[in-house]
RNA sequence: GGUCUCGUAGCUCAGCUGGAUAGAGCAGCUCACUUCUAAUGAGCAGGUCUCAGGUUCGAAUCCUGACGGGAUCACCA
């Protein structure tokens, strides 16, 4: 039981005693105690004021004298106002650090025997990732870590869409204008290579739009179906899908490519397979720069067609209703959603189908407890359809469904628009970060006695932690804005000032000579400063299981922050290895070892490493 | 237009289920390396928490409304 809860009971316990009152844990406020304010953790005593009827002074006595008497840990207290400050006894604290110091479990929860899917990236195979994708991947690893942490066993996934008509559209341009060319050929990274093509399709079906445009068709298009004052450039913007579907040559080829595929035909599939096998090498690279991996994977190739089945059984069951035209729907308004289409009337699956399908083979599959689908908050709506279908269709698995909604990434100069071709590749965004980390590590010319492997290792750490860190500090609901400038950047707020903290203390480990871990229990007052890292890093396993709760590994990213920046002002302020006694120096030692051991798991669970020196 | 969401310092963000004087970083201006790594530390300056009501001992936080961003409302994925 964590101490809070600990103080908690024993305050119910006493006013139960006391005043024949029951009170609920959460009436009972404790929070740690403000850093201009002496004391460690504070009582709230002012909404006991109305319940007992007594003055905030009286109650606070009570309270304190209480704790005092039942609670061994508490040194004394001390009332302000309405705030009763609760002193720990300094012997509590170095306990702890001994505990923390030789629990290398310290953070990681006991298995509780739930297992989470959690889904991530889940790209588009039809051109290479993006700083989008860079956001979802570092929230889906992170939250999956962090499930472990909490004691959950976690399998990640995601589902690669690798069909439909974006996927035809580059295979279509590379069959028509690429004379064979080949990522080999070109020594063009192979997914990029793919993307390549389908700008390209894009470009030349701008062209063929354009040239339409200036048809007799076309206007009178433009005469029948302008919206009242619409100028003819506007309506062209707004008209380019149906002129894809309805009169583009390419577009039609495009769509027949696609018609030919779900026949299986033979020369299509082997032209999807060898790109989108192009694809998937260029994401392995991208992945394993990312530093992230996969348990299973699903494609939607395979799960496309799933669903209809349970919308068959949905039916029976009147959870669906059919209309007049044969496509099926669900009406959702008692649940403040409306009517959602789940069947066409040709028959046929839409999104919708596929997900509730896709969620029943994964339950199948692996009997999970719990799914987190980490997907922009674009779906939102989508999702809490979803999920209530799939709880209307009382599926076993439906209390554990999460959508880890996260918000777009703006550019300082506004929205990414592929069209626009503002978006920021992922690959080319890591290559610079880890350059400018180079450039960092050149001024400072610290890392000469490290061969060039290792050098390396250490540039990618640092300029990864930095990127990651940058996008992993904003809570993942936030839409944020992303500035390549500040991404980069060291000081502060940010990946490397952490990971300098551990650093620093590593190069306080490899100095040191001799240390007597025997005489740690013999420092029996500690600093303020000491007793604040300790009061820190005693937070950590909390933090873990808050950040699950929430699925928000922000909480981590400010945890490790405030505690780096705890530690930079103690190692400014305060003697290690020519502390003032034997004594003092195990203790610091103890308490730096402590120290670089949560921080650096803490970083482990934002997928963020630690170099040995920088 | 309906629904959802966000609005905190010049900029980027914290601020837990309501609690003490709203915090960091960046940018700006000072200062501190013969010291265990200065990718650091200390300081100055910077705020009508978008606005207006309400709930209460107490509101950045909860409720209502307005204003301003964003998303979404396809037999698209």
């Amino acid at each position: 039981m964590s101490l809070i809860s600990q103080i908690q009971e024993q305050v119910l316990e006493g006013i139960r005693e006391e005043y024949k009152l029951e009170l609920s844990p959460n009436q009972v406020v404790i929070n740690p105690t403000r850093k201009d304010v002496e004391g460690d953790l504070t009582l709230v005593v002012f909404p006991f004021v109305k319940m007992l009827k007594k003055s905030p002074q009286m109650i606070g006595e009570f309270i304190g004298e209480m704790l005092m008497n039942k609670l061994d840990l508490i040194d004394k207290y001390d009332l302000l106002g309405g705030f009763l400050n609760i002193h720990l006894k300094d012997g509590f604290w170095n306990e702890r650090l001994r505990d923390i110091y030789q629990n290398e479990h310290f953070g990681v929860h006991p298995k509780t025997g739930k297992k989470i899917l959690v889904e991530f990236s889940s790209p588009n195979t039809n051109k290479p990732l993006h700083l989008g994708h860079i956001r979802n991947i570092l929230l889906g690893w992170s939250a999956s870590k962090i499930a472990e942490a909490a004691g959950h066993e976690v399998i990640k996934t995601q589902i690669i869409n690798d069909r439909g008509i974006a996927v035809c559209k580059s295979m279509l341009a590379w069959q028509k204008f690429s004379d064979g060319e080949t990522p080999q050929s070109s020594g063009i990274k192979s997914d990029h290579f793919v993307g390549k093509y389908y700008v390209i399709f894009d470009q030349k079906l701008r062209e063929e739009y354009g040239n339409w445009q200036d048809s007799a068709k076309a206007k009178e298009v433009y005469q029948s179906f302008k919206k009242e004052g619409e100028d003819i450039d506007k309506f062209f913007k707004r008209y380019k899908n149906n002129y894809f579907n309805e009169y583009s040559a390419l577009g039609a080829e495009a769509t027949t490519m696609l018609e030919a595929w779900e026949e299986n035909d033979t020369e299509v599939r082997a032209l999807w397979q060898k790109m989108n096998q192009w694809v998937y090498d260029g994401f392995e690279s991208t992945y394993v720069n990312l530093g992230v991996n996969f348990d299973c994977l699903y494609y939607e190739s395979d799960t496309y067609t799933l669903g209809k089945d349970i919308i068959e059984e949905g039916l029976s069951k009147s959870i669906f209703y059919k209309k007049e035209d044969g496509s099926v729907w669900i009406d959702l308004e008692d649940k403040k959603l409306d009517h959602k289409l789940v069947l066409r009337s040709n028959g046929t699956s839409v999104y919708m189908t596929q997900d509730i399908g896709t969620a029943n083979k994964r339950f199948k599959d692996h009997g999970v407890d719990a799914m987190v689908y980490v997907v922009g908050d674009e779906q939102d709506y989508h999702f809490k359809v979803l999920f209530e279908i799939l709880k209307a269709m009382d599926e076993p698995y439906t209390e554990g469904l999460y959508h880890l909604s996260y918000g777009m990434i703006d550019l300082p100069t506004g929205k990414m628009k592929s069209r626009e071709g503002t978006v920021v590749d992922a690959d080319d965004l890591m290559a610079e970060v880890i350059e400018e980390a180079r450039l960092g590590a050149a001024d400072r010319g610290i890392l000469e006695e490290l061969s060039v492997e290792e050098q390396n290792e250490v540039f990618s750490q640092i300029g990864m932690g930095a990127l990651k860190y940058f996008i992993l500090k904003v809570g993942p609901k936030k839409r944020m804005v992303f500035d390549p400038k500040d991404s980069v950047d060291m000081q502060g707020q940010t990946g490397p000032y952490i990971q300098n903290a551990v650093v620093r203390i590593n190069s306080i480990l490899r100095k040191l000579e001799n240390w007597n871990f025997d005489l740690f229990q013999e420092y029996s007052e500690p600093l303020e400063a000491e007793k604040n890292l300790i009061k820190h890093i005693h937070q950590y396993p909390d933090l873990v299981l808050a950040a699950d709760a929430e699925r928000d590994p922000s909480i981590l990213a400010s945890f490790a922050y405030e505690l780096a920046k705890d530690f930079h002002k103690f190692y400014h302020d305060v003697r290690i290895i020519k502390a003032e006694s034997e004594m003092a120096k195990a203790y610091r030692v103890v308490l730096c070892t402590a120290v670089k051991d949560v921080l650096t798991k803490a970083m482990d669970l934002l997928g963020i490493e630690m170099p040995k020196r920088m």
